[in-house]
DNA sequence: CCTACCGATCGGTAGG
DNA sequence: CCTACCGATCGGTAGG
């Protein structure tokens, strides 16, 4: 087995993605970033224009992730709860197995600079949209209630981004577990019957 | 009917709330805050020791809210999903009817210094702990699946703390709809049958 | 990747 | 509630 090697940009992202979780960005410093990775402050600033092009680079990086988890099932020919049940799975996956940064990306997305802001957003709604695809068809096939749809993903992404906030690698379930029971939970809720 | 009115200090609770909400804490100011209500800086010292106090006042003011609508429905002998119902309605009130002030307390608890954070979190335990006790209670009646008492309840915390998330006071759901729907997704899922 | 440094802004205090 | 001010820290740059 080959040890990975970091680079020094990824030392970097890596320590900024703890450290934006844990103090969140407006409290994170450069300085106190350099101290981490080792370096003086203002070689940061060699790998990154600034101190928002490390934000962007952790919020986009995660986008890109939920997106190749989403592009295959959208394109698949599952049922809808078929499809809810695989998108849910690999979204709670994407969370999991990136804790630190995912946190960034639900947190601290708002300090993001305009034109990344703007973006940021757009591409937030469009991967909603395959939610919102996935329920319409649901419904339109009698497998969903037939619920506001708006209200319906709203629901269903509290459920899956919650994950991050209680989720920790050192738990009882497994992440495979995690995902089935989340769809259970989503499809079937908590009455018996 | 008779104006009310509001003290100084109320105003900068107010002002506080919303800065907070938008900017988050690490990035608001006391210089900005103190130009938002029209006083200088050091004005706001005659109101409050410090920037974390403010924080303080906002979250466990809110806290006090939620203990409020909770501990009726626990003294009451109502059956375990009638308790969950009412429980559901009353928290997703509190945050709808204080949105600026319970966002701050979701997402900015973290930045209470220490002996504030640990009482924070014991408040928060002991909320928790109602949600269990209602949860346990309705898998011992069989009107809840069998699931693990913890993970259900962070399901059901999920779907509630998502409101601040995408509630609007100009939205087309009235709130007492909202808490309905809440408790019908958590109690029934989203399949048909 | 470092040394040296900039102007701006921060939370907070003294004294009235 | 204001004037005046403190030391500390901030993101970032110049130049090598």
């Amino acid at each position: 087995m080959v040890a990975k090697s970091f680079t020094r940009k990824e030392q970097i992202i890596s320590s900024a993605q703890q450290m934006f979780r844990k103090k969140g960005f407006g409290a994170s410093s450069m300085r106190e970033l350099a101290k981490e990775v080792g370096v003086e402050p203002s070689s940061l600033y060699s790998h990154f224009k600034s101190k928002d092009e490390i934000l962007k680079i952790i919020c986009f990086h995660i986008a890109d992730e939920f997106f190749e988890a989403l592009d295959p099932i959208q394109n698949s020919v599952s049922s809808p709860t078929e499809k809810l049940k695989r998108v849910v799975t690999e979204h709670t996956n994407v969370i999991m197995k990136n804790l630190d940064a995912a946190t960034v990306f639900f947190l601290e997305w708002k300090h993001l600079k305009e034109p990344a802001l703007f973006e940021f957003k757009a591409m937030r709604n469009r991967y909603e949209d395959g939610f919102r695809q996935i329920v319409q068809e649901g419904i339109t096939l009698c497998e969903f209630k037939n619920m506001d749809i708006d209200f319906t993903v709203r629901l269903i992404f509290s459920v899956l981004n919650g994950v991050h906030e209680w989720y920790r690698k050192s738990g009882t379930v497994s992440p495979d577990e995690v995902g089935d029971k989340l769809s259970h939970f989503i499809l079937e809720g908590l009455s018996v019957e």
